[in-house]
DNA sequence: ACAAAAGTGTTTTTTATACACCCATGC
DNA sequence: GCATGGGTGTATAAAAAACACTTTTGT
């Protein structure tokens, strides 16, 4: 087959020589405070160049033999001991000199960050900290400038959390076991800002869908009517699966 | 400050060698043959190993001072003329092994796919074909087996073209500049399957929104009623962007 | 008693769904 | 005339949104 092989001589002839690349894995990990109602998002403090002291994304590089999830739990767990933790990857950033490292050498290496996401319960996520590392919840409203394109990533992030948190139930992963209805509406505010929904209503959706289950348990907070405690049913909330909308 | 130093010495120590990657861009493009009513998928015949005389997505390892998106557009080029293409990031697949080149040697080279998707116009998509290369829209429904794991990256825009056709006007990019109600609710019962919406609501719905604009001149296809054509106002549909469900 | 928080109910408006039916054309 | 596809309207049900009101607690 003559054009074949010709084809393929050309095509040695025109290419240019293809990117090397290390790829690494940046974590937005979420979680909400309850009792002071902030939207909270992990950081840590960088300890070498490039972006030596400034706060970042938790994240690292992959190693060899190592799948992209694998690297992005891997780094979390050196950083925070949750439950049931589970990453959802976001969007891959990969543009020539994102990184500053790639900036001396123009045709050196390359550096890809793929990122993920998830949302862990406050209480129970303890932040694993030394020395040297500095690791914190930082309130997403005012977190600083943060290295390479680490707020753009997290934008990314905060806007994919607000979309989940309307048609998946995710908000449950996020509540202790037994909490009041009052409880989750905060949370839904907290993600999703002010006035997304009257309290009542909101109220009377969720018990009318009918995975949520009274314990029955009264809870007392402060002054005011105690609260029934509920706890979410993964069965009953089945057949709402990958159905959109579920609230709001 | 010793305990700096310290924890980088061990640091050293205990890191495995970083994987270093190749990273390869997958298109989906898909468009939609308004006539047989048909969802379509661009795929091109494999020349070389891996998987040569496979079908498999367009795609192109990612070169020296080009960004990924930058690929992406390339690869296009070689094989499609279409105006107005816009390119949207689907998902990255980076596991070890999912390219057999890596598997004669586990730790050499890893290959990462970052895979975007486009939905065009059948209509002026031109494909470049050329003796060597094979080049051909298939029907969504039956595509053969394909080459790497592009069967599941071909699931997964699948998915994501019916969400997106759901609350954003891309059907407008892939419908010509005039066209039928019926044009367009064809373009969704082919995308989206059969009974999505009754044809009349679906009419009515669209038509209150008011970001479709009578022509007023009408066009006979056949026996029945003349249709009017239609012309989308991007101008007037500013105000539902980003509001998700406008249809459906 | 009163404020505060929980929980119930009611009214109004909007949207979804399923049709029935009229209109304009080709054959 | 009548089949065919285009286009309009209507009745019913369901959901969304706003808000008034009752209940139960702490102080």
């Amino acid at each position: 087959m003559p054009g074949y092989n010709q084809r393929k001589i050309t095509d040695v002839l025109n290419q240019q020589p293809l990117a090397d690349f290390k790829v690494g894995v940046d974590n937005v990990i979420f979680s909400v405070d309850t009792t002071l109602n902030r939207l909270l998002v992990l950081l840590v403090m960088r300890r070498q160049e490039p972006f030596q002291d400034h706060w970042s994304l938790p994240g690292t590089l992959v190693r060899q033999g190592e799948s992209l999830e694998d690297a992005a739990y891997r780094i979390l767990a050196e950083k925070i001991r949750v439950n049931n933790l589970y990453l959802e990857q976001l969007y891959t950033f990969g543009g020539p000199l994102r990184d500053p490292r790639e900036a001396s050498d123009c045709y050196g290496v390359r550096y890809l960050s793929v990122s993920y996401f998830a949302l862990v319960r406050f209480e129970e996520a303890e932040l694993i900290t030394d020395k040297v590392t500095g690791i914190a919840w930082y309130p997403v409203k005012d977190v600083p400038q943060l290295a390479f394109d680490h707020n753009e990533i997290l934008a990314y992030g905060h806007r994919r959390l607000q979309n989940k948190l309307e048609y998946s139930p995710v908000a449950f992963d996020v509540l202790p076991e037994v909490f009041t209805l009052n409880d989750l509406y905060q949370l839904y505010t907290t993600v999703l800002g002010e006035n997304f929904s009257d309290y009542s209503n909101f109220r009377a959706r969720l018990l009318k869908l009918g995975f949520l289950c009274d314990t029955g348990i009264k809870v007392s907070r402060g002054a005011g009517r105690p609260a029934s405690l509920y706890r979410f049913d993964a069965e009953a909330f089945a057949p709402f699966k990958n159905k959109p909308l579920v609230f709001i």
